[in-house]
RNA sequence: CUGGGUGUAGCGCAGCCGGUAGCGUGCUUGUCUGGGGGGCAAGAGGCCGCGGGUUCAAGUCCCGCCACUCAGACCA
């Protein structure tokens, strides 16, 4: 079809499926590269995308019962050092800050690749008795990770995020808000992005560095790869403890509090392209589409069809919905191509013929679905429409994740799906690290996660024949 | 960090054996057009990634560096 040749810009995506992602970021204007190694300029059309998902989880914070904080964006040395394990973790990929103009600091300090040393400073000082817990706070920012290699809102040096910092009485509380945030960005995702996710446990492996458990929301991708979206981690009285964090119980016992963090990031923009998008660009979800339907005039210069493109953007408007509408003097085929390539869900085609049929076209970005419908309903329309776009995309994005996950009971039939195509793998597990690295030597995939549910396929661990209670979700990893 | 690829107009690229910098697209102006990336006409646009070297002469050959990119390794 000549539908396959609009977009000549964009690398197929089962020809070459990085290429195509970099085409799309770049061509749907999300984003510009910088004179920064690894740093990416996000650009309004992408931003807006972000801003979406910021209003919305953040209306999911506050709905939970959390307050936004600002934390500095430095950390010195020495507060980085407090707890071990975390300082392991993160010091290979912090960026140092060594002078103030030209003189040099007393003390070296750097740029926050998360803050939990920051938001623990802070509890110190402010908690003192049980009536001060919990604290349930959350802060938008960036942060600073000194990659190897990067790829646009997939990994980058600098990126966009919002990190929740909370701290509790008791290690039930604080097993319960883990559990829960990580919900929440489950719901958000499926809800919102229309992107269905895995939930589970990290492997101790793959866990967050100072962590007691890490829980993830694990999204498959259009390629079969998966790519963590999100993360919610316990931390017991861990960092309580390194940090010497103290409060008085109702018993007039001095304890140590429970933590927890979780955080997603401008990530999810990346698995939003991956998910939906097609050859033809982007495919947004109508919930957070900067614009949800686009209006293109045909013929402008005609009497009457200006006017009445105005009218019916004035009511779209009016009826609550984000309209764009292009006016320009551009070609209305370009249009078309154009706002095709940045995922805008629904097009609103008006010309002479339907002006005089009391009409106007409908295209559908998801299915190119067209529907020549009256303009006396047309709110109605438009609306059920996006609607549908919204439910489409999930369902279509289950079919894919259901149809490219599969069960394996022995190393020899994992490694051959694994060969085939990226998926997601099921099998029991033991629980002992050398498996997990040996599966990645001989089958070339990482743990993903180990679902809450429990079910068994086989007794025995896939790789050491071993006794095993586990099932782990393995996978291709972005 | 290891290995591969690529750096020439805003973008995509060509430039052979070293000899005056090219094409497509986009941009500007005008005009006819307009329901899937329009036609015609006239224009503007270059530190050929950066630094050395060889040469009468270097996008072109040699050395070094940097950036981007892909595959790994690393990593929330």
């Amino acid at each position: 079809m000549a539908k396959e040749k609009l977009v000549k810009e964009i690398t197929s995506m089962d020809e070459d499926f990085a290429r195509w992602y970099t085409d799309i970021v770049k061509k749907a204007e999300l984003v510009e590269y910088s004179s920064v190694k690894g740093c990416m300029v996000i650009r309004p059309y992408g931003y807006a995308i972000w801003e979406n998902i910021q209003k919305n989880l953040d209306n999911m914070f506050k709905e939970t019962g959390h307050e936004n904080v600002y934390m500095p964006m430095f950390i010195p040395e020495s507060l980085l050092n407090k707890e071990k394990d975390h300082v392991e973790g993160f010091a290979p990929e912090v960026a140092w800050v060594t002078h103030g103009g030209s003189e040099k600091l007393n003390e070296r300090l750097c740029v926050r690749p998360t803050s939990e040393t920051l938001f623990c400073e802070h509890y110190k000082n402010i908690i003192q008795s049980y009536r001060d817990l919990p604290k349930l706070y959350n802060q938008w920012c960036s942060v600073v990770r000194w990659e190897k290699t990067t790829r646009p809102f997939l990994r980058s040096s600098e990126f966009l995020w919002q990190e929740g910092h909370t701290i509790h009485e008791t290690e039930e509380e604080a097993i319960a808000e883990t559990e829960r945030m990580l919900n929440v960005y489950a719901d958000f995702a499926r809800d919102y992005l229309a992107i269905p996710v895995l939930k589970g446990r990290k492997t101790e492996k793959e866990q967050f560095a100072g962590a007691k458990a890490t829980y993830t929301i694990e999204a498959m991708m259009h390629d079969g790869k998966a790519l963590q979206s999100g993360t919610s981690h316990y931390f017991g009285d861990g960092f309580a403890k390194a940090f010497e964090i103290q409060y008085t119980d109702r018993n007039n016992q001095l304890k140590n509090p429970y933590q927890t963090s979780w955080g997603v990031s401008t990530r999810l923009i990346g698995a939003i392209i991956m998910v939906h998008g097609d050859d033809n660009g982007l495919v947004l979800p109508p919930k957070i589409a900067p614009s949800q339907l686009v209006i293109v005039p045909i013929a402008t210069k005609k009497e009457g069809v200006l006017e009445k493109a105005s009218e019916l953007y004035d009511r779209l408007k009016a009826s609550g919905l984000r309209v764009l509408k292009d006016f320009t003097d551009q070609t209305p085929g370009w249009k078309f191509a154009e706002y095709e390539m940045k995922g805008v869900p629904l097009r609103l085609e008006i010309g002479p013929r339907d002006i005089e049929n009391n009409n106007c076209v409908l295209v559908r970005r998801d299915n190119g679905e067209k529907v020549i419908v009256s303009l006396d309903n047309l709110e109605n329309e438009v609306n059920a429409i996006l609607e549908d776009i919204q439910a489409s995309l999930l369902k279509k994005a289950e079919k894919n994740m259901a149809e490219n996950t599969f069960d394996a009971t022995d190393l020899e039939e994992m490694k051959k799906i694994a060969d085939e195509k990226n998926c997601f793998i099921r099998t029991m597990w033991c629980g002992d690290r050398e498996c997990e690295e040996k599966l990645k030597d001989v089958v070339g995939v990482t743990s993903r996660c180990m679902p809450f549910t429990d079910e068994k396929l086989s007794d025995t661990c896939i790789c050491c024949g071993k006794k095993a209670e586990k099932l782990v979700v393995w996978g291709k990893a972005y």
